[in-house]
DNA sequence: TTTTCCCGCCACTGG
DNA sequence: CCAGTGGCGGGAAAA
């Protein structure tokens, strides 16, 4: 029982494919390939097939980075085993509307009772569609056991983002976006731990996300919960473009321009930034495709034996961390309203530009009101 | 230890 | 029946 350490990895050998490592096998890494792959012009049909073989992967892992993908309008699906690239230009629409059916669904509850400090937003069912909620009549009716529907990961992904969308936080416990995202607040048979079960989707979603930088894995500032910060459609425009060749990697923690994207408007123009060239795809500018592009000799991808075969190097992780220093209760909230001010909105919509003063304003007072308790202290 | 989360079994769906 | 989908959770790597 002697301790044993595990290996530490020493990544100090950039060569060395003989040691596995779940990090190159994460769903991330294959979402940031399959993005590097299909986010180019000319992509506009995408087939499961062909993706599972140039990525090298199972078909299983396919279906999980096209479902998270369609749920924020990158992908559609236009038939069996075929989908349609719609790039990140779908991103924004697609989270409009999500937004909207947020607040839609929130309307319809009823906020009688309590208002209190609760961080997470609770979204009742999403009732999206098909029927009232049927009774237990077995006569005829659908669903019945069949949640499969409601239950998957497309849905739960939308339900996530919409946590953030509709919610005046942008950063979310892993366990409040659990508990809400679970079935629901209902449900008295049990709710046992299926929270556990949900919380690996959640991971999934959260690594996909990352990826694309649409979010951020971190932790609550005080505590050391595992949380989620929504970057938004901002953090997008990933610079990772072009396979991260060691020459555009200036990772200036500045927060006061933009994060890592490549922007053609440098400047920080006044507040109608319209994130133009939105076009067809933007951002690829910087359309250095590799050298060789690496033959089509990798058609050898056997059940067994030849599972890897590194696209590039690219770095997905990495972005510009916030480099905010730890500070307490109060001095935080300065650097939110600082980080308020220099972030400017994106959104296509002039009308989220609005929103987002709502935000700021929800923001503070959320920080306030954690702090004012006591301290960034939850059950656990 | 707990947190993160990959793998792939196998139920389900539409022919 | 078959092939395309994709829940779901075991259990092992990573912190």
């Amino acid at each position: 029982m002697s301790s044993s350490p595990p290996p530490p990895s020493r990544e100090s050998d950039p060569k060395n494919p003989y040691f596995y490592s779940r990090k190159d096998k994460s769903l991330g890494l294959l979402c940031s390939n399959f993005l590097k792959l299909y986010n180019r012009d000319g992509v506009d049909t995408i087939g499961l097939d062909d993706a599972a073989n140039r990525l090298g992967v199972e078909r299983r892992r396919i279906y999980d980075i096209v479902n998270i993908l369609e749920s924020i309008g990158v992908l559609t699906k236009k038939g069996k085993n075929q989908y349609s690239w719609k790039g990140f230009g779908g991103i924004p629409q697609a989270l409009d509307k999500l937004k909207e059916e947020a607040a839609r669904e929130d309307l319809s509850m009823d906020g009688s009772c309590s208002n209190s400090a609760n961080v997470s937003s609770e979204n009742h069912c999403a009732g999206s569609s098909d029927s009232k909620t049927d009774r237990r009549d077995k006569t005829s009716v659908p669903s019945k056991v069949d949640n499969r529907k409601e239950k998957s990961l497309g849905l739960l992904t939308q339900n996530f983002v919409k946590l953030f969308l509709s919610a005046k936080v942008n950063l979310i416990s892993l366990d409040n976006a659990a508990t809400a995202l679970l079935g629901d607040v209902h449900d008295p048979t049990a709710m046992k731990n299926n929270s556990a079960a949900k919380v690996r989707r959640l991971y999934d979603i959260a690594n996909v996300f990352s990826s694309m930088n649409l979010l951020e894995k971190t932790h609550h500032p005080e505590s050391r919960k595992p949380a989620f910060r929504w970057l938004g459609f901002k953090g997008s425009l990933m610079n990772a473009t072009a396979t991260g060749f060691s020459l555009n990697e200036s990772k200036k923690r500045a927060f006061g321009t933009e994060i890592t994207n490549i922007l053609p408007k440098k400047h920080k123009s006044d507040s109608s930034l319209d994130w133009d060239s939105n076009k067809g795809d933007m951002l690829m500018h910087t359309a250095h495709d590799l050298k060789s592009e690496h033959s089509d000799s990798l058609e050898l991808q056997g059940k067994h034996g030849s599972k890897n075969f590194v696209f590039g190097p690219f770095a997905p992780a990495s972005l510009s961390k916030v480099g905010d220093s730890e500070n307490k209760d109060g001095r935080q909230l300065k650097d939110l309203e600082d980080l308020a001010s220099t972030y400017r909105p994106q959104y296509s919509n002039q009308a989220l530009n609005d929103l987002f003063d709502h935000y700021v304003s929800a923001w503070k007072s959320w920080f306030v009101e954690v702090a004012g308790k006591k301290e960034i202290r939850e059950v656990s």
